[in-house]
DNA sequence: CATTCGTGAAGACGAAT
DNA sequence: ATTCGATTTCACGAATG
């Protein structure tokens, strides 16, 4: 786990810029996006880390996800490989129930059985999973107020974990929640951590570990939160005016520039940075109001507020009187 | 009296060894 | 598996208005 795994807080993870190729969910064409150093699929969307996908004849995987960029190879079979055989149900033996061998004619029609017979239990499988994810996605979504778009890519993203056999080990709604995290993030319209395990039915805990695993395995790529995206919605439910939002957004724009970000999380600088504003606007609200609206604590506000406000005087956005 | 401020200790987490 | 560093939170008391 070296280069992949990203910090919530942290900046995007690097990625070189490649030209052609096709997307590993629905085959359409991946398109560079050299200004993020990305690329997505034209088709679908998704967005995919480079340093997985063909770069050429030669197979050069840097991390410890050689197993799955290998599995890239050759026919996508794993419809058929849900439970890796292990549950058949028709013999494997060209045996009948005597021990005697049966006729090639028999055995041919068995083994198009057994294909047949893996195919409804490996589909039907794969159905009911893939019906009660994308229903807890929806749940999720509106309880959220996340759009259409935010659940299609959410789903995505879980076709995707799911043809990839991450599912083993990980509760659906973990994993569901965990793509609809990612695919908010990606629309730039996220949710919090603490916000999406309040309507989950999963602890923060164990949809984190989801979230960092599918994120990994997948080579999603999800830019980090800008935390100005946060304020609208807070400031809103807390009765702010047009103009302490407007600041709140320039002081998140001022810290961003100092480097006042790194490391820490945006909800947090978001919380921050509607109280400085606020105190600006001599808008009366508590840190306690901010706090729990935010969901962080209030100490937290205190700490980043002033850093928010001292950057802001340097830059001479604000006298130091108010 | 409510709110804000300051501080030390503690928990959680990712990164590195 | 354990350590380390940074961030966030909790708990408390003092200052402010």
């Amino acid at each position: 786990m070296s280069d992949s795994t990203e910090r919530e807080t942290n900046e995007s993870t690097t990625a070189r810029p490649v030209g052609g190729g096709s997307c590993p969910e629905c085959g359409g064409i991946l398109l560079p996006d050299h200004t993020h150093g990305e690329i997505s699929c034209g088709d679908c969307g998704l967005v995919v880390h480079e340093r997985e996908v063909d770069h050429g004849p030669e197979w050069r995987v840097f991390d410890l996800s050689e197993a799955d960029a290998k599995s890239r190879v050759g026919t996508p079979a794993t419809l058929l490989w849900h439970d890796k055989g292990l549950s058949t149900t028709i013999d494997w033996q060209d045996r009948d129930g005597n021990g005697q061998l049966l006729s090639a004619a028999q055995r041919r029609r068995f083994q198009r059985l057994r294909v047949w017979d893996q195919r409804f239990t490996a589909e039907n499988a794969q159905d009911r999973n893939l019906r009660q994810a994308l229903g807890e996605i929806d749940r999720m979504a509106s309880a959220l107020g996340l759009p259409q778009n935010v659940r299609e890519t959410a789903s995505v993203i879980y076709r995707q974990a799911l043809k990839r056999d991450l599912l083993p080990g990980r509760s659906i709604e973990s994993v569901a929640t965990a793509a609809l995290y990612a695919a908010a993030r990606q629309a730039g319209i996220p949710r919090s951590i603490v916000e999406m395990a309040s309507v989950s039915r999963v602890d923060e805990r164990e949809f984190r570990r989801a979230y960092r695993y599918i994120v990994r395995e997948l080579g999603l790529v999800v830019q980090q939160a800008d935390p100005s995206q946060f304020v609208s919605r807070y400031a809103s439910t807390l009765g702010l005016s047009r103009e302490a939002e407007g600041r709140a957004v320039e002081l998140l724009r001022i810290a961003s520039e100092r480097n006042l970000d790194s490391g820490r999380s945006p909800v947090t600088l978001a919380a921050a940075a509607i109280y400085a504003a606020a105190v600006l606007e001599q808008e009366a609200i508590t840190q306690t109001d901010v706090a729990s609206v935010a969901e962080v604590s209030d100490v937290t506000i205190r700490t980043r507020y002033k850093e928010l406000l001292e950057a802001a005087e340097a830059v001479g956005y604000v006298s130091s009187d108010e």
